[in-house]
DNA sequence: AATACAAGTAAGTAAGCACTCACTTTGTCT
DNA sequence: AGACAAAGTGAGTGCTTACTTACTTGTATT
């Protein structure tokens, strides 16, 4: 077993692992801010401290450093369970049939999130537009069964009189709209929020007010 | 003066204008594509039908071929006039207090030229990702006097007792959220519509209805 | 202390990139 | 017909890219 070793606070030696994981860590952050193109393996090795050579030791080709991110970012997803299923406020809120905080509740914790993990959203786009596979699998993955959750939720409260007769899934893409674009603003168009600048809180608040008044009978 | 000449179909000779236009045209494609890092020099001579050496005639550099697409799509505006400015239906519907006419005409025009312009939303995606001047032209010329537009409206209503009193900016934003976050999943996540199938006008209908019931008294 | 193996590197390679230059072709105007 | 300018090209340039090879260093175990 190697060690970790420490000279002048400039890390000499690392176990392989390690190594692998900070260099996919650098990677991560260089695509997520230029892309797959625009980043090189040479930036990457510079980052990670070591030379080129390292990195192809680890990752056989710049493709296989990117499909290691899909394993390392598992898009939110804790083995298969989703992060709203998991959410014990969200699922009291579902119990209770309380709207208001159904929806507030998820809001608030996607603005959080994506507040968070700007790298991520960035990753998402240029995966997209460069055409790689991560897009596809956090479509599957994760925007599908999010489709299902809330439009069953809003199924049900159609049954219950309490909600008009639209399309749930039409509804789903209204509340996923305001989210989205707001925290794409934030993060990628108006960083300096000189458009409109609120909280999480107002944010998720004013969203839920006007969603929900815009569906009750 | 000199005269495009055709032979079995294939363009021999063009004039220097034209030669440039074309040049431009397949440029804005291929950017819009696979971006600007993604798109080689090469590929848009070989597309437009010349030498490589022609191409970097009628433009210095690669990025004053990008430089050159600015002042070819003017971000939808007519010499200053704003596409919502000289639509006769939307001013009727303002100078009426039309409030459902204001906003569904807005939403699916809208929809209307974002199906017809795709090259031009992949390609602002991209100049922010990739971090060009066009994403930061398109925002000070069109979406900063787009929330003033549709902010001052609100607020007029809501001077007329008729909206609630809710910051104008975040309507703006959720029901602007709701159009182009569709937009974006027509053009880009989900081409196939395997998520939501609607047209056009059952979108704007919908968005409208829900934004006006979500912040009307 | 010797060994063995993993961590690490310097110095490549071939292909691809933006960009250049010396040159040829073509249409127009006297 | 001959001169001239503009349209067009082939074969480069030097630089950067992803990726390789032959080699050195460090350290845990015997």
């Amino acid at each position: 077993m190697t060690k970790t070793i420490e000279n002048n606070g400039i890390t000499l030696r690392m176990a392989g692992d390690e190594r692998r994981e900070q260099i996919l860590r650098v990677a991560i952050k260089l695509f997520s801010l230029n892309g797959f193109r625009g980043t090189t393996t040479k930036k990457i090795a510079e980052q990670s401290g070591v030379s080129e050579a390292m990195v192809f030791r680890h990752f056989a080709t710049k493709d296989e450093l990117y499909s290691a991110i899909l394993d390392h970012k598992s898009c939110g997803i804790d083995n298969g369970i989703l992060p709203w299923e998991e959410d014990s406020i969200e699922r009291k809120a579902i119990a209770e049939k309380n709207d208001y905080n159904v929806f507030y509740n998820f809001a608030l914790k996607a603005m959080q999130h994506h507040e968070t993990d700007e790298d991520f959203m960035r990753l998402l786009l240029f995966s997209k537009l460069e055409d790689h596979e991560l897009s596809e699998m956090f479509f599957e993955q994760f925007v599908s069964p999010l489709y299902e959750f809330l439009g069953s939720y809003i199924k049900e409260r159609q049954l219950d009189g309490v909600f008009r007769e639209i399309e749930p899934k039409i509804i789903v893409r209204s509340f996923l709209g305001m989210i989205i674009h707001h925290s794409l603003n934030n993060i990628l168009w108006d960083k300096k929020r000189s458009l409109l600048d609120i909280s999480n809180e107002e944010a998720a608040k004013n969203f839920t007010e006007i969603l929900l008044n815009g569906v009750k009978k």
